[in-house]
DNA sequence: TATGTGACGAATAACGTATTTGGTCACAAT
DNA sequence: ATTGTGACCAAATACGTTATTCGTCACATA
């Protein structure tokens, strides 16, 4: 099984000195700016520098890397997301509805994203086909809500209860990867809305008691 | 809803000359070699002649453009797997072993062929996400198959019957998407063979009646 | 008619080079 | 300590030029 296994780059925060520091700030501000407006890849770092006024050295000494500030830039995004998604299960009814709602907002806020800040989405893309870390919490952040969904569903009485729960959870992400990861989500655009309706339909049959 | 919505480049079989002739298969045959040996994009048509003795503009005799040789080979390469996946489905049993087998067969298969013939995979690669038509006939045929196993299971009592047999199709399909679909299997490898053994589970606890 | 080709143009790829870029470090100032 | 920088290097990228490659067409031969 001699498989392709990159760089195993799932660097850790990447981030150097201070952790509140204005300049900080500055920085990833002028970066999300930038970012989404000419890419991650046509801004420099000297961009940035010049952008906030200080020399590119001092950048260095708040991220480790280019990459590093890519990575902030992407967790705001996928945070968003992870926020909206949280907001319209907070507001859902019933268990089913809740998944309902997980699954179809996950969906809506991505191809939002996709097509009003392209060049964030961009990196998303990026970032998840490089495994960065932030996805990989971004992914686990949305596998604990869905497990929580789950086990409402399943104390009720609204889920079946004899698949481990562990494995109900897994199956239901993979299945639903196509309308939530990036990666997939761009493939699928146009079978939207129609096929996450549907396997939503199928994941919440395979559910019945 | 400014989609990107490229060439529609879903172009026909794009064949020129007699279709039956024995110039075509040798073309054919060399560029199975070529294609497998060098890959789609380092092979010139130009080499492709030279293989066979005759001239570069004699194939376009047979050929509208590389590209529909190409879509040849790959016809071949997606035929291949589409029997495989049949065969293996022939052999089951109950309509469950054959969905089993369906799902379990068309990702082995995939993966199988992206290990021996990685220079073919990319080619399948390529004409999925460039929606050749070879690869439309593909996802039809297996989706046909896929349909009679459901019958089959509807006829017999086990599978469930409310839900509308062609979503219960498409839903399917869709969910097991990341193991068939080449371009999204590759992004896959690392979760085999679990995920897909969940996912096929929780195909199955949806169709239970 | 059926078989077969060399020559040709426009588009693309390969290639070598000059420039830019990511990142570090020694050093200065507060 | 903390804040801040210019100079520097290896690696990557942009760029302009050359060489291929796709695909066509007029023409040849049997």
């Amino acid at each position: 099984m001699g498989a392709a296994m990159k760089n195993q780059n799932t660097s850790k925060a990447a981030t150097r000195g201070p952790a509140e520091h204005s300049v900080r700030d500055q920085i990833v501000d002028a970066a999300r700016e930038c970012f989404a407006h000419y890419g991650y890849g046509k801004t420099t770092v000297s961009d940035l520098a010049r952008e906030i006024g200080f020399s590119k050295a001092y950048i260095y000494r708040f991220f480790e890397s280019k990459q590093a500030i890519g990575e902030a830039i992407c967790a705001e995004c996928v945070g968003g997301l992870f926020d909206q998604v949280r907001e319209a299960v907070g507001e859902g009814g019933d268990a089913t509805d809740k998944l309902r709602r997980f699954a179809r907002t996950a969906t809506t806020a991505t191809v939002e994203l996709l097509f009003t800040d392209r060049k964030l989405y961009e990196i998303a893309v990026y970032a998840s086909s490089e495994n960065w870390e932030v996805v990989r919490a971004y992914i686990e952040r949305m596998q604990g809500l869905l497990e929580e969904i789950l086990k409402e569903g399943r104390e009720n009485g609204e889920f079946e209860r004899k698949t481990p729960l562990d494995e109900t959870r897994r199956s239901i992400f993979y299945a639903l990867k196509p309308f939530i990861d990036p990666v997939f989500l761009e493939r699928s655009l146009d079978l939207l809305p129609d096929a996450q309706t549907e396997v939503t339909g199928l994941v919440l049959r395979s559910l019945a008691p």
